[in-house]
DNA sequence: CTACATGCAAAGAATTTGCAAATCA
DNA sequence: TGATTTGCAAATTCTTTGCATGTAG
């Protein structure tokens, strides 16, 4: 399987720049409105349709805000980790979770799940926005 | 504020029995759709308006799951608590998540986060299921 | 009787998809 | 050139709402 193969496009480019330059999560709607604003051309499709392979090729992670809108993230580290997210600025900070990933494999193992996956997300008011 | 007094109606009475005859979480129009299939006449809006505020005065837990959709479950224990989720068939158990709620909390006071709620939902395939 | 609940259809959002035209390798 | 990618609009889904009518208290 050659999987997935990014071509590099002009507004790939601008998609991950402009997920890059961020620190915390972001919607697609609002990374597209942005591009706009930005001066820059690039379909709201696009958008998704990209962020939809980064997220699978790793490099960009993706959860659900209690909206279940689906949230994107730039980010280095490929391993496996979750993030304590501002609802009101999207600011991320990545978590140690090394004892929750034990704790969610040792109780799926104890009553025989197979297959599992989890979301663990911690959402509240940043510091900077509780104080504005 | 004598905030929502749920009448007693015909629908809501199939609802709540439909919702506490089962063991997992299920979609409002998976229980629209179940409703219906039981002979029983109901309207999906109604569904929803019924869940949502079951869901706030109590004894219904909501979730999302990964695709997005909201999940519902009758719940007898009205502390706040999280699952153990079989994607196949929907069975939920209630998780002992005491640990969990700490560590998400201490890491958010750590951080200076305030209004803060969080996401912790196990997922996978149950025995039986895995088992077919 | 009166406030709240129901139904239905229309409205809204977020996300996906079909397809011809543009573009990277 | 040949396979992807883009754009746009149409199509899907899930969920919410407006409003006239029905009904529990």
């Amino acid at each position: 399987m050659t999987s997935t193969q990014l071509r590099s496009t002009r507004q790939r480019q601008i998609i991950s720049q402009t997920l890059e330059q961020k620190t915390g999560f972001i919607s697609a709607q609002e990374l597209h409105k942005q591009i706009i604003e930005a001066g820059e051309s690039i379909g709201l499709a696009t958008v998704y349709r990209a962020l939809q392979s980064m997220a699978e090729g790793g490099g960009v992670d993706v959860v659900r805000n209690l909206a279940g809108e689906m949230l994107f993230r730039a980010c280095d580290s490929k391993s496996h980790h979750h993030h304590l997210v501002c609802q009101k600025c999207g600011l991320a900070i990545e978590l140690e979770s090394g004892a929750m990933e034990t704790w969610a494999d040792s109780l799926a193992a104890k009553y025989g799940f197979s297959q599992t996956s989890h979301q663990i997300e911690v959402f509240g008011v940043c510091p900077s926005c509780s104080a504005a």
